[in-house]
DNA sequence: TTGAACGCTGG
DNA sequence: CCAGCGTTCAG
């Protein structure tokens, strides 16, 4: 995701380039945005009806042609799977903040939902499947229960209905028994693809995880028989697509089911009861649902120790099927009974209290406390601040998935998923059984019981072996809860095994081009800039802007981007126009938001730069602390909060302009010498650029590949590969010749090359900047000889003052 | 899911 | 006029 606006901020710093003149050069290339489009785009195509088999192969596939036609030389890095817990902890917060958006969205489509929903599960044979499955819609929710109040009328009035009473009854038909599965199986598949998209996607999660979990078993049993004359393996693989896809979108839908629960965990772990028993309140209405699921999928025995907890008695529940059958057809025909939702809500809540009280008692909340110290010290200010400012943080906590998480020892790295081992003793018999049916729709539930160490949510792509285990004998359902366990493992196993074979194959694919792979430890984009800071490439091709703040120095922008000309940017320039350099820039990051935080709300990337300049601690002797300009923006922020700033007299006037912005909320360890640290000193591998080597591409290998990947036939392929092999070939040979003529091929920038000026404010607070930095430069430029000199040959037009940034 | 483009808002 | 933000559309 980068740096939000860093790209619009730096623009005018670009130039435009003709890829001719990367020819021959070494750049690194980031892949893991790739992946996540490919991913993406899978999920897309794959909605959207299209058979294109393995469309992220086929992307990487022209992808890799261009790099060859033009003779680049390109090093392509993974991510790795270290994903730092500043990065998991604000993609959480991100999550938070879109979920809140996406709650309007929803109320939107309120009645398109009900609609839809009602027209499934009328269809489905009886009140009980209609039951059961609004049930579950309303489990997925997640969602503050005042927003819920005229959000959903279905859920809601599904839920105030068979809430809290009826689940005994309801979850047992729920999701492990064959019979509902087949009915949804027989009814939802179709609609599930024939839904409208946006219908689909205004669906409450759980709801759309289950159409989904639908029409995944189906495709299983339905699809394998190829219709025409087709042949069996494009079937097969169509299949393979679709079932992979439709797992990436369930587990996006997953992700954003248990979104909530590992903000509890954390606050759990981390904070204590009483600011948490409010937060909780809100919390519990979700609750309740979870506790649903659980029944549904454990057992009896699981049941009643929920009711029992829970105060919640069955009713009859053909009554109140009834009455839910009634609601929700009221529902549509649009009546918001919000009402009734809010009282079954505000009873759940009560009896839901004491219960996680109950649950709350025995904790080792010191423990883990501990461990995580000074990351989750910053985790609950934020917490609490997001929680505080959006009113209606989403939160469930299932009582089991309290008592898990506070044996977590918060998140402190995907090492947790060592910590707590399960021993299962179980009845693997029923789980055998139910095993297909039951995983997907089971997912919801448990996946939203993970705690945010390990939830999966958080994971990045290749990382994520974290399976999680919940040490939790707890008397008689033991069994049933190991059960659960089993199904997570499995249900993330497979996850796992979608997204890493797809990297794989990637690589299979990048290595039979003959180009070199490296896998980082964690961030790609910090490996890149370690392989251009160590010389081994001359930069980077990225979309990504965080690459600045690893200290990348030279980087190409939409290069596979068809419609547009590359952008080459160079750090020199930009310090040289923004004054800006790499820790500033990191600063930067720090206020607008940035993988590692979100940022400070209200402040882009303009005022950044504003205020950095504006509160620059202009010693410039003191190398010492960067940070120190943040913290005196943040105190003077505080300062004017608390009206003691007028006795200030030698205040700047320019400073007033950041009133207004001395009312937002600071994250809460705002200048968090963590980000800073995580940017400035990345975990990278320190690779030898002799075990890179390039080579021309193996053709028979790649008709092979595209031959079993895409169907192609050699033909096909050679169409597409040869030309390019050729002219690859031929830049080869001439370019070895070159070698002694050195510098002939001078990059041709592309004469218009200031994109866009500067806007007056940018360049009002860059001015400032600019003096201090190039103070700094020239006492660092004794020790900093050239290494640009290196590369001026193909670039020479900007090889200004070759900065290099220090680590301290 | 992400980025680009557009329009709205507020200073 | 300009920044920031939300929305929308597309690959």
């Amino acid at each position: 995701m980068g740096v939000k606006g860093l790209w619009k901020l730096l623009q005018p710093s670009s130039r435009l380039i003709k890829l001719d003149c990367l020819e021959g050069t070494k750049l690194s290339v980031d892949l893991s945005i790739w992946l996540h489009q490919a991913i993406h785009a899978r999920v897309v195509a794959a909605i959207s009806g299209s058979d294109e088999p393995r469309v992220h192969l086929q992307l990487l596939f022209h992808r890799l042609l261009k790099l060859l036609f033009y003779g680049i030389r390109a090093i392509f890095v993974f991510d790795g799977p270290e994903v730092s817990s500043l990065k998991k902890r604000t993609q959480l917060l991100r999550r938070l903040r879109v979920n809140q958006a996406t709650l309007k969205c929803r109320r939107t489509h309120a009645k398109l939902v009900k609609h839809i929903a009602t027209v499934h599960f009328s269809k489905a044979e009886e009140g009980r499947q209609l039951l059961s499955s609004s049930n579950s819609t309303s489990n997925d929710s997640c969602m503050p229960k005042d927003v819920s109040a005229n959000s959903y009328s279905l859920l809601e009035v599904a839920d105030g209905a068979d809430d809290d009473k009826s689940d005994s009854q309801l979850s047992p038909k729920r999701s492990p028994s064959p019979t509902l599965w087949d009915n949804l199986a027989a009814f939802d598949l179709p609609s599930c693809s024939s839904i409208d998209p946006q219908c689909m996607a205004a669906l409450p999660s759980e709801l759309q995880f289950q159409l989904y979990a639908s029409k995944k078993s189906a495709s299983c049993s339905l699809e394998d028989l190829p219709e025409d004359s087709a042949d069996f393996s494009t079937a097969q693989m169509k299949r393979l697509v679709n079932r992979s896809e439709l797992s990436e979108k369930m587990s996006r839908l997953r992700n954003e089911i248990i979104l909530s629960d590992p903000v509890i965990a954390l606050s759990l772990s981390v904070g204590q009861a009483d600011s948490n028993l409010v937060r909780l309140r809100k919390m519990l209405s979700r609750d309740q649902k979870h506790h649903v699921l659980l029944e549904d999928e454990a057992t009896a025995q699981v049941k009643e120790e929920n009711e029992q907890k829970l105060n919640v008695q069955s009713n009859s529940h053909t009554g109140r099927q009834q009455h839910e059958l009634e609601s929700s057809l009221h529902a549509t025909t649009d009546e918001p009974d919000a009402s009734i939702t809010v009282g079954a809500d505000l009873v759940e809540e009560e009896d839901l209290l004491v219960s996680v009280r109950k649950e709350h008692d025995g904790d080792d909340v010191d423990r883990s406390t501990k461990v995580s110290n000074s990351s989750s010290a910053s985790l609950e200010v934020l917490d609490a601040e997001s929680s505080s400012r959006n009113t209606l943080s989403t939160i469930c906590i299932p009582s089991e998935d309290i008592r898990s998480s506070e044996r977590t020892p918060t998140e402190h790295d995907h090492n947790s998923s060592v910590v707590l081992s399960s021993p299962s003793t179980d009845d693997s018999d029923d789980f055998i059984e139910v095993e297909e049916p039951t995983e997907p729709i089971n997912r919801p539930l448990l996946l939203s019981s993970q705690p945010l160490a390990r939830s999966p949510s958080l994971e990045s792509i290749g990382s994520s072996s974290s399976s999680s285990k919940d040490a939790s004998p707890d008397g008689d359902h033991e069994d049933n809860i190991d059960l659960l366990r089993k199904e997570r493992m499995h249900a993330e196993a497979a996850e796992k095994n979608v997204t890493s074979q797809i990297l794989e194959e990637c690589e299979e694919l990048i290595r039979s081009f003959g180009m070199p792979v490296v896998k980082g430890p964690a961030e790609a984009e910090a490996q890149c800039a370690w392989l251009e800071e160590n010389n081994i490439t001359e930069g980077t091709i990225t979309d990504d802007s965080d690459i600045w703040l690893f200290g990348g120095r030279r980087v190409y922008r939409h290069l596979f981007n068809v419609k547009k000309t590359v952008e080459r940017f160079d750090m020199n320039t930009i310090t040289n126009i923004y004054g800006l350099d790499r820790e500033r820039l990191v600063l930067l990051a720090m206020l607008v938001g940035c993988d590692y935080t979100v940022g400070v709300e209200g402040i882009g990337a303009v005022r950044a730069t504003e205020i950095i300049a504006e509160f620059d601690p202009t010693k410039e002797d003191q190398t010492s602390d960067r940070l120190e300009c943040l913290r005196l923006f943040r105190a003077w922020c505080e300062r004017i909060i608390n009206g003691n700033n007028h006795g200030d007299t030698d205040e700047p006037v320019t400073r007033e302009r950041f009133a207004k912005l001395a009312h937002c909320q600071f994250p809460g360890s705002f200048p968090d010498p963590l980000i800073f640290d995580a940017f400035l000193r990345p975990r990278v591998d320190q690779v030898d650029d002799r075990t890179l080597s390039w080579n021309l591409p193996d053709v028979d290998k790649i008709r092979n590949l595209t031959s079993s990947w895409f169907g192609w036939s050699k033909e096909q392929t050679d169409r597409h590969l040869l030309p390019v092999v050729k002219r690859a070939a031929a830049l080869q040979s001439k370019r070895q010749k070159r070698l002694d003529d050195f510098c002939t091929t001078v990059a041709p920038t592309l004469s218009n090359s200031q994109v866009a000026p500067l806007s007056q404010r940018v360049k009002r607070a860059t001015s400032r900047l600019k003096a201090t930095v190039h103070n700094r430069k020239r006492r660092q430029s004794s020790q900093a000889p050239d290494t640009s000199s290196k590369l001026a040959g193909w670039c020479p037009s900007e090889a200004d003052k070759p900065k290099r940034s220090r680590l301290t």
